[in-house]
DNA sequence: TTAAAATACTGGCATATGCAACTAAATAAA
DNA sequence: TTTATTTAGTTGCATATGCCAGTATTTTAA
């Protein structure tokens, strides 16, 4: 308990998943933040328009879930992307409560400059944590995001 | 690039550390949030005051190295635990300029009936990850937090 | 001892996320 | 087909976080 005498290397994250990916995220946000320089965009938004990218004009709602996103949070999320013309939301031919999201030209334009410069700090990633254990470390963090986890999770 | 026919569970996150680990901060986040219950609080917010506890009145500053969390971060998350009557700010004797964060009795009693919900969560986890792997991950993403770390990462 | 530099915090502004309530549209049930 | 239910998004409100600029102190250098 209260007993200031710890090591500074002892704490909650040590015993809460939770708090130690958590943890993981502020640091590596800010590292993946840096790596994005002066683009003016993030870490967060870069893995947004490179998953648009790779899903070929998704909906929000296929987007939300391979993002393990709310779908209400991703529409947010979208906003200052949308405002700065990266993206832009096309409604789909079928049905016409779905909307679908596109990169814009200046979106493929910017993606392709974060993919650059992404690759870099991923680069310094792998090298600082060893690139073995860093693909180990994003299996497991894609097996906790699954669905099949969340069950044995609330199962549990 | 834009191919649709992908499988769903490609993704950056497969290949962006950061992608990764604050994916797996969303679905942890909600789970570990669902366990906080009717509490009022949520799972960082449980971090936090459980951090607070085991370090014994530390100052802002201290408590934000731990976390690994801006010092204005955390006084802007602290607002709504101080506003709550959870914690409360004490001036330091020696340096005027330091503040130090201490529990209530309020704080103390939430941060137990916290603590309990949490331990089921965890074991949970721990159930559905595995004890053996989960203490791994924990102790990677340890040292991914570290100063060690973003001193390899940022020089590589 | 006085001015310059480093510290510890605060406040404002912006993005990140989630939940609950609400609307529109499509589908299943009567 | 009329009605109830389910789906896909949107909006408002709240917490989570970070950067930058500004204030109060303390420490260091002149």
């Amino acid at each position: 308990m209260a007993d200031a005498t710890q090591e500074p290397e002892d704490g909650i994250w040590l015993y809460c998943s939770n708090s130690a990916v958590r943890r993981a995220a502020r640091q590596l946000g800010r590292l993946y933040d840096d790596a994005m320089g002066d683009t003016g965009l993030k870490g967060t938004q870069f893995s947004l328009l490179s998953q648009i990218w790779r899903s070929g004009e998704p909906t929000l709602k296929n987007l939300a879930e391979a993002m393990v996103m709310d779908l209400s949070a991703l529409g947010h999320t979208l906003k200052p992307l949308l405002r700065d013309g990266f993206v832009e939301l096309v409604p789909d031919e079928k049905d016409r409560r779905v909307k679908r999201v596109r990169l814009t030209e200046a979106g493929e334009a910017i993606q392709r400059e974060l993919t650059s410069r992404w690759q870099a700090a991923q680069s310094r990633f792998d090298a600082a944590f060893g690139k073995e254990k860093s693909e180990e470390l994003r299996r497991m963090l894609a097996f906790i995001s699954s669905p099949e986890f969340a069950e044995r999770f609330t199962a549990g």
